[in-house]
DNA sequence: CTTGACCTATGAGCAACTCACAGGTTCTAG
DNA sequence: CTAGAACCTGTGAGTTGCTCATAGGTCAAG
């Protein structure tokens, strides 16, 4: 398979498989009259694990680390168990955080309600945020990198 | 004040002062004697504001847009209602599909209780995540290529 | 006069892609 | 047989909001 053959199959853009092979989560070999990379069946397999486990919010250094140990015949399945405990205990943080921020965003939109547009006078730029009341630590921002 | 005084006074990093700076959220004048940055009491208000906005979830460009606005004398208030409520609806868009990969998270992790650790054998690398059945995008924004 | 703490600007690094570039290869139609 | 589309190659930059590293300038104290 070619990498778009194998983009197609695993429904990834190319530049994915690209950069998952640059990572060296796989090992495609080369057609030596082209020099094109070529990618079996395992390659799929490995691809569509590594998405798989991109969903369940498994790092690429993480993946790579499993799919070496079972490239040595070890299983995975321990580690894999633990990570994705970490995992989730991590998923539950953020929901916690997000909660709360959504309770302040909307008691804050409740208040503003009554609250005047008033114009920048030098010391005030916006009351709506300044008076909003931050006393809850920053939340985790990695997500926002996708909004 | 100079830079570490600034950070400290808004309880931030000095990188954080200087990033803001060259993004131009601050405007320091400069110590012809030793081209130091100067702040003052309005940039300080400047940081909390931009900070505040920040755990409120605006973008530094949004960020920027607003002080840009107040700095012209005009209220920037509409603005910030508008970008905070389509604020609101991404977090709760966030907490809704956090909560299913943590309901799906859970689940697989009461089925798992009852499967082997085994080792990998070439066609399988770890039968925990291959059984994992993704139809559902667990993370905000993954473009679904579907077809 | 050196030490050390501060300041300066700039560039790299993070995560996980995504895209843009420039050029080589293969396929297809005429 | 050839033009051009559509693929392939590698590499480097852009995304977001910082944070850190580098190399060098400034300043108070001993």
């Amino acid at each position: 398979m070619k990498v778009s053959e194998l983009a197609k199959a695993a429904k990834v853009k190319p530049d994915t498989v690209r950069f998952y092979t640059r990572e060296g989560l796989l090992n495609p070999t080369r057609n030596p009259d082209n020099n094109y990379q070529q990618y079996d069946a395992e390659d799929l397999r490995r691809l569509r694990f590594a998405r798989k486990a991109r969903q369940l919010g498994f790092s690429l250094p993480e993946i790579r680390s499993i799919l070496e140990q079972a490239d040595d015949h070890h299983s995975p399945c321990p580690m894999v168990r633990e990570v994705f405990e970490d995992r989730l205990a991590q998923v539950e943080k953020e929901i916690e955080q997000l909660q709360q921020l959504r309770e302040r965003m909307q008691s804050a939109l409740t208040a503003w309600q009554a609250m005047p547009d008033g114009t920048p006078d030098g010391h005030t730029i916006c009351r709506l945020i300044e008076h909003w009341d931050n006393d809850t630590p920053s939340r985790p921002e990695e997500d926002r990198h996708h909004g």
